[in-house]
DNA sequence: CGTCTGGTCCCTATGGACCAGACGGTGCTATAGT
């Protein structure tokens, strides 16, 4: 088996060495199993389902989050002597999607890109159906947690087609999640007993430093004069700005224009023509500086930014250590800043604050309480958006209240009430919003720790380093250090019980307080002193 | 949750204090109008 994957990687692909981790990954795709990959980005992770697919019977269907990134795709498979490979997007003509899905059913391509609101059309499954898929890639698997509770809420629909296609291997690829991120990928997705293939997440290139201000203008000057110093030196001119808004983009951008830097603004309020401009300018190195929102970065794999600065924290560590990774993808050293200001937290608290939408989960259980079988989510008449009626069902499904067949249709369980439903529904997105604000503290406290930052952010991650890295802040401000072993009673990553919280697993110890990850209530950070003189965990 | 904006108040006028209300991120898809 591995041969074979060596030969099609050199013959089909002319890649002449494959990573450990690539070779794992494939072996197991190719063994049947269902595999969740993270490695970091320029790892080769397309690789894991290119080369397969070349040796297995059927096509691969790949679940992609941007159209864009569907683009490269395609480009790349192009430019090698693997089959053919289509996307079937809204941006097409009619004509277009048919000759699509008659070069699959004749075998002509074996690979199909298709965004998660493609697979929620049951005439798209449909024609997967008949062609007998050979394996399920989720491409950016982050943005199943990310975005699929609240944003793009079809990223949590996609475990029925999964087994409406008879359950092919499913292989998940991301570069970025922290454990309990990867938890729910596997969940959601319904994973079958997932293999885990995981690298290292540590950058060491990376120098971490962060930048506290208690005045938002001093903050903007400090960004704009520290952004200055690096682009006149020739050696680090390129990188980002990361905003929190639209508007601080404009203005970060405008400010650093008038000084002279090439930089322009990135969201997604612009036209689309100008944001293709700014990144083509950008990959062209044509511009110095992109200052943006959130909306900028994936896909974006330039090897020389030298710097990524944060003019404002973003929502999570998750997302802050994915807007950082796009610096110094060559291996070079990059400079890698966060602009603190306590107050800048509230408005990541007010994204994440979504209240339940508890008129559609009600209307939607009414519905589904009124009809006598399954209903198809399509047909379900209830006075809300299509999205707001999705994102209800997955409640009230995550809640246990509504199954979910294969064929799309969703039923109340039998004896189920509309208002227990609803209520069960609530508790469940309300849980989800303490684990975005349990998040939000993490974040906080990366901000503010006067420990090594890199043992911070790969302890977030799972990952443990002993020793302060000698790169960041706080190990030049002398005041990091070895990484407490953990105490007896609690050894890092140890199983833990709470009282209230319950279980939990070990994060991080500090001098005087600890992090624990509950799975219900998200990330807690304890002090040691009250831990220990109030018992408030058991070890389990 | 925090910031910005526009309006009112005060009442020999002006500009500062105060308050209410708006706004804040990420993309797909389908469809209407050129």
């Amino acid at each position: 088996m591995t041969e074979d994957l060596r030969r099609v990687a050199e013959e089909t692909f002319g890649w002449r060495h494959l990573r450990d981790e690539q070779l794992k990954a494939m072996r197991h795709v190719l063994a049947g199993h269902d595999v969740l990959v993270v490695l970091p980005t320029g790892a080769g992770k397309s690789a894991i389902y290119q080369t397969p697919t070349v040796l297995l019977d059927g096509p691969t269907v790949v679940v992609s989050p941007l159209i864009a990134l569907q683009h490269d795709q395609l480009d790349a498979i192009e430019g090698s002597d693997a089959p053919r490979a289509v996307a079937v997007n809204s941006t097409q003509r009619g004509s277009e999607q048919t000759e699509a899905w008659e070069a699959l059913r004749a075998g002509e391509a074996r690979y199909v890109f298709l965004s998660p609101e493609q697979l929620a059309k049951p005439e798209v499954v449909d024609e997967l159906t008949e062609l007998q898929v050979s394996l399920f890639v989720v491409d950016e698997a982050h943005c199943v947690s990310s975005w699929g509770h609240d944003f793009r809420p079809e990223y949590l629909r996609l475990a029925p087609v999964i087994g409406r296609l008879g359950h092919p291997p499913v292989l998940a690829l991301t570069a970025t999640a922290a454990p309990p991120v990867r938890a729910d990928i596997a969940e959601r997705l319904g994973l079958r007993d997932p293999v885990q293939v995981v690298a290292s997440f540590d950058r060491p290139n990376l120098h971490l430093s962060v930048q506290r201000f208690t005045e938002d203008a001093e903050k903007r000057n400090a960004v704009t004069a520290h952004v200055r110093t690096l682009t006149a030196d020739p050696a680090t001119r390129c990188g980002l700005v990361y905003t929190a808004s639209r508007k601080d983009a404009e203005s970060h951008a405008e400010e650093l224009a008038r000084i002279g830097v090439r930089a322009a603004a990135y969201h997604a309020g612009m036209k689309a023509a100008d944001r293709e401009r700014v990144h083509e300018q950008f990959m062209a190195g044509e511009l110095d500086v992109v200052a943006a929102t959130s909306a900028f970065g994936m896909g974006i794999d330039k090897p020389d930014v030298r710097f990524v600065v944060h003019a404002s924290v973003p929502d999570s560590l998750d997302s802050y250590y994915q807007q950082i990774g796009r610096a110094g993808r060559d291996g070079d050293p990059a400079h890698i800043t966060l602009c603190y200001r306590a107050e800048d937290l509230g408005l990541q608290r007010f994204l994440t604050a979504a209240n339940p939408p508890e008129q559609a989960l009600d209307a939607v259980a009414q519905v589904l309480h009124d009809e006598d079988g399954p209903v198809a989510l399509k047909e379900l008449e209830v006075d809300a958006s299509p999205a707001q009626r999705t994102r209800a069902v997955n409640l009230l499904e995550q809640a246990g209240a509504v199954t979910a067949a294969e064929d799309g249709t969703v039923d109340l369980r039998p004896d189920e009430t509309v208002d227990h439903a609803v209520s069960e529904a609530v508790e469940v997105a309300e849980r989800h919003r303490r684990m975005l604000r349990s998040r939000l503290h993490m974040l906080r406290g990366y901000a503010e720790t006067t420990g090594c930052r890199r043992q911070y952010l790969l302890g977030y991650f799972g990952e443990r380093l002993d020793d302060p890295c000698g790169n960041c802040d706080t190990c030049e401000a002398g005041t990091a250090q070895r990484l407490s072993p953990g105490t007896d009673e609690f050894p890092l990553n140890g199983q833990v019980r709470h009282a209230q919280w319950g279980h939990g697993v070990v994060m991080s110890i500090e001098e005087d307080r600890m992090a624990v990850l509950f799975d219900e209530e998200g990330y807690k950070i304890l002090s040691l002193d009250a831990v220990r003189e109030q018992n408030l965990l058991a070890p389990e």
